[in-house]
DNA sequence: GTATTCATTTGATTTGCGTCAAAGTTTTCT
DNA sequence: AGAAAACTTTGACGCAAATCAAATGAATAC
């Protein structure tokens, strides 16, 4: 390790003037709390695009916050299939995959260059049992975890290709839109392929999808650009029996 | 409610002479921190055959820990698809999916008559706040689910049908063997449809899988009854690159 | 600025699984 | 015990997505 590289020096890290703080961090501390919170960050990492955040098989130690960037986490079997697991943007949490056997289950990668907050999970731990706030949002932040893989087995398990790729664009775009970006615009940070790793699909389906949309004028694309001119139209193909 | 229904009057509800002990409650505590972990067993709950410990929308309050008896967990699109996400077992714990929302977000069904501990999850926070090993060992429970998800992931993502049932049973084989049953031989407690909605396939197709195990002599198939002749050709099957 | 690599699109063809159907088996109900 | 309902198996056929292939476009390196 060298920290040097990864830290960014002379600048202050703290929570409590962070522009992601209702994100990624509990709401509703006092000024006393909102100190102790900011010094389990302990310092800012910075990864290049392409490489890894933690490792598959890595020591676990901390959880990361995404302060800008953009993330994959993948799984690869021991035969070298590629399974994406998921899709992490600024302010949100990753890493807790590693906390069952102390050890990463998953590779977080940095599909552009990123900057992550270092919080180490034994201070996590240590500070949850002050702050019963912490506790709750350490749980709550698993559990929607938990709650959205639901989902994505949802997805892969029962939808079919361009239900999918509804679904996918409709959560991107409102993740973002929640970020103070568009509702109806998006650069994907990811290839054709690494979506259809995510949704179980090759990445010809993926393209043929997206031109499919396109053709239909629900959406505008060109290459990694999507434009959503029809959010209903995708939230009917996504939702079939809601609009009867 | 009806408490009285489902609460086993005049039983002492206690983790400490529970022989289920190791599988759902953290090991190496002394007297004093026994006795405070049996006073989050409020009490127990007996679940018949077919129906709900709890059901998407109804408001969290516990975790749940089965003492006996076989769980599906399952979330249904608004359109009425149902993905049947988990099958639990005696010394597993259930619940988490409501943490984030204080609501269900898929329910849990008997798939045969169950008795489960009631935790509720308040009580829970405060002991993990006085107990580390408590506090680490909830963690890691939920860190265990979000892993589980990611290699169901895995299956639906990037697996066929074969290989799916064989990843399928392999594993509820190890588990039963971790509770002390054989590691050959398994009753299910599903149908061909509820497993293939764990596997995101058909029900004939799940019966096509079986019949075709069963020709090629790796398994033996009476109904619900399985045994597991030849299991290193499951594993081979279900991770092919393993055995060059 | 050109060459090389990587990503995307589109077409032709194949295939694994889904769908439809029917018969057999087991379980449940009366 | 007998009837009804639920579950499972097996076959025939169809289709959505995978595979194979080739051309085009964009990004990166030299």
């Amino acid at each position: 390790m060298q920290p040097t590289l990864n830290t960014l020096e002379g600048l202050k890290v703290a929570c409590s003037n962070c522009n992601l703080r209702e994100l990624c961090m509990p709401t509703g501390f006092n000024k006393d709390e909102m100190q102790k919170l900011d010094e389990v960050v302990e310092k800012r990492r910075r990864v290049k695009q392409g490489e890894a955040l933690f490792s598959s098989g890595e020591a676990f130690t901390s959880l990361y916050a995404i302060r800008t960037g953009f993330f994959k986490t993948c799984v690869i079997s021991e035969d070298g299939r590629e399974q994406v697991t998921g899709f992490q943007m600024a302010g949100e949490i990753i890493g807790m995959d590693g906390i069952v056997s102390d050890h990463h289950n998953c590779s977080a990668v940095a599909l552009e260059d990123a900057e992550v907050c270092v919080m180490p999970f034994s201070d996590i731990e240590n500070l949850s049992r002050e702050l019963p706030g912490l506790q709750r949002h350490v749980h709550k932040i698993m559990s929607r975890e938990i709650v959205r893989e639901n989902g994505v087995m949802m997805l892969l398990g029962n939808m079919r290709a361009e239900e999918r790729l509804a679904a996918f664009l409709l959560n991107l775009v409102q993740r973002l839109h929640a970020r103070g970006l568009s509702q109806s615009e998006l650069v994907l940070r990811m290839t054709r392929e690494e979506i259809g790793s995510y949704l179980g699909l090759k990445l010809e389906t993926v393209s043929r999808a997206f031109s499919k949309f396109s053709e239909e004028g629900i959406i505008e694309v060109k290459q990694r650009y999507v434009k959503i001119v029809a959010p209903d139209a995708l939230k009917k193909i996504f939702n079939p029996q809601t609009y009867y």
